[in-house]
RNA sequence: GGCCCCAUCGUCUAGUCAGGUCCAGGACAUCGGAUUUUCAUUCCGGUAACAGGGGUUCGAAUCCCCUUGGGGUCACCA
């Protein structure tokens, strides 16, 4: 049987990280098992701008390389893929439920039953449903049809059975169904719930295997009874860890952003994200932007590889060695049965360690693009097209080495972009190395009138001259190269400084040497 | 509170189902050292964990029970 697996976000207009993991490892399983994959947008609630809310989810998947076989865009033949546009299935089904006896209809308002909720839950006792619209006679129901009584729709729950599923990661869970109310399925105005929409598009949809997050497990019971209810073969199940804030165990959520800016691990990816994002242009503070949310990951500059290999490891591993997977591999050698039980915190080093990696195993040419797509967003660069320009940023990528994690740190490198006067400098290390040391300024002053007439201004003869000139005055390098860097980048420490020096060319290198030595 | 889930280094995890080869392995982070004018990289090395208590057993990280702790979920949201 082909393995049929979705993923079911509802558009909300950013993607989760969190929902980013749990698509993964239905990609995942799909992949391995030359299944499908399925995308499936769950909206029963009242849309809104779809464009909009569905966006920067699809974006998402297509910037991490994860393709669907069925869903928007790309149809299939089980569509639509929009809850929004599948009524008809749903009320079909609900004409079954009520039909059979499975489902019937409350006319009980809601606020009686809000009460009896609350009594029950005062008197300690397991609130159950009360049914009392059960009792109504057919006659009964039909005139409070005619008289508009508002009603829902109910599963009438089979109070002495047991649902007992078998988690693909959990294991045997059950449940029992006399401790549960009985679940609405369909609102007063007749539109469907979220668990009763689910169960009939997946198995509309033929899912053989339903991976989701933990925090669906306790809707588990309700969906099988539902299946059954209708007929149908049940799924399986797998309930993965949910994705934990990092170094917690709480589910990681975009209502907590706040409190995430302040947590030790977490606080180096929001950094980045202002750093990288402003410079964008783009408002850092913006919760769509934060390093919830998947779009963030793809802003500043990480690569996917580096993304969906520190995803993968949330929650599951090969084996006890391999850390490093390519989406290649990881469609190889992913399984169900090695997904852990327990939540796995994000990693924010971890996840720079990856992207490390993968950003050093990217070829040059791939590099070049996205530092050239910083840039020119940044308006630090004109015509990411001009050769000259190409020649001049893949000097710059070249020297940086493998300083350059993520595309945004190419911003790190301004002294290669920004203008003479506009360079910002580390004022600490100036004020010690070279302000408050004269005699360290004078011998600058010579070296400038030096670098004026070296006939080659490149790496090798000034590499030369800048030693002898320490030799030929008793001077530490420790003392001299810092103090001349601070000069020409406004820091004290970076790459090469002969490659600095040469890249940078000699005018700006003179005149830099001149705006510092003068005091700015 | 009810129901359900979870518990190994700071973090991500291997080992748990089929108890011994585990005085617990790997990775990230961290600390030391080597290389580097600096920084980064690279290479060596170190510190660091079975939540607690009872069982079962010749033997328990692994099986059972209890305690503690953490979390999820309890809508006419998804």
């Amino acid at each position: 049987m082909t393995v049929r697996t979705r993923f079911a976000p509802s558009p909300t207009g950013y993607m989760h990280i969190g929902g980013m993991r749990t698509a993964l490892f239905n990609w995942l399983w799909a992949r391995r098992n030359r299944g499908v994959f399925i995308l499936r947008i769950d909206d029963t609630d009242q849309q809104r701008n779809m464009d909009e809310a569905l966006g920067p989810i699809l974006q998402a998947f297509r910037w991490l390389g994860l393709d669907w076989d069925e869903g928007p865009e790309v149809g299939g033949g089980n569509g639509p893929y929009f809850q929004s546009r599948r009524r008809p299935l749903y009320d079909a089904a609900l004409q079954r439920l009520l039909q059979d006896g499975h489902a019937y209809r409350d006319f009980e308002p809601a606020q009686e039953t809000q009460r009896q909720r609350e009594a029950a839950e005062q008197e300690k006792r397991v609130y159950v449903s009360s049914r009392e619209s059960l009792l109504l006679t057919d006659q009964q129901i039909a005139q409070k049809l005619a008289d508009n009584t508002p009603c829902v729709i109910r599963l009438k729950v089979p109070r002495g059975d047991t649902v007992v599923i078998n988690d693909h990661v959990r294991g045997t869970v059950e449940w029992d169904c006399s401790l549960m109310p009985d679940p609405v399925i369909a609102r007063s105005d007749g539109s469907p719930l979220y668990n009763f929409a689910t169960v009939v598009d997946d198995a509309a949809m033929q899912i053989t295997h339903v991976i989701r997050a933990e925090e669906h497990l306790s809707n588990t019971p309700i969906q099988v009874l539902l299946h059954r209810a209708l007929g149908n073969d049940t799924p399986e199940w797998a309930h993965i860890p949910y994705v934990a804030a990092p170094g917690g165990r709480e589910k990681i959520s975009k209502r907590k952003i706040a409190q995430y800016r302040k947590n030790p691990q977490f606080k180096r990816l929001f950094e980045i994200g202002d750093t990288i994002l402003t410079r964008l242009g783009f408002d850092a503070s913006a919760d769509a932007l934060s390093p919830v949310m998947v779009a963030y990951y793809q802003q500043t500059g990480f690569i996917p590889a580096g993304v969906l290999n520190a995803l993968v490891r949330l929650g599951w591993s090969f084996d006890d060695q391999t850390e490093i997977l390519s989406l290649d591999e990881m469609q190889q050698k992913f399984s169900l049965d090695r997904v852990i039980r327990s939540p796995a915190g994000l990693d924010p080093d971890k996840l720079l360690s990856f992207q490390a990696h993968w950003m050093s195993q990217l070829p040059a040419p791939e590099k070049l693009e996205g530092c050239l797509a910083m840039l020119k967003q940044a308006g630090w660069i004109n015509d990411p097209a001009d050769p000259a320009v190409r020649g001049y940023v893949q000097q710059v990528m070249e020297l940086a080495g493998d300083r350059l994690r993520l595309f945004g740190d190419i911003f790190q490198l301004e002294e290669f972009f920004i203008a003479d006067a506009q360079l910002s400098r580390d004022e600490k290390a100036f004020e010690k190395r070279v302000t408050s040391a004269p005699e360290i300024c004078g011998h600058l002053r010579q070296l400038r009138t030096q670098l004026e007439t070296i006939p080659q201004f490149t790496a090798e003869p000034l590499h030369d001259l800048l030693q002898q000139f320490a030799t030929s005055h008793s001077l530490r390098p420790g003392d001299l190269f810092p103090a001349l860097r601070l000069c020409i980048s406004g820091r004290a420490q970076g790459a090469d400084m002969f490659r600095t020096l040469e890249l940078l060319g000699r005018d700006r290198v003179l005149h830099r040497l001149d705006l510092a030595l003068a005091g700015r």
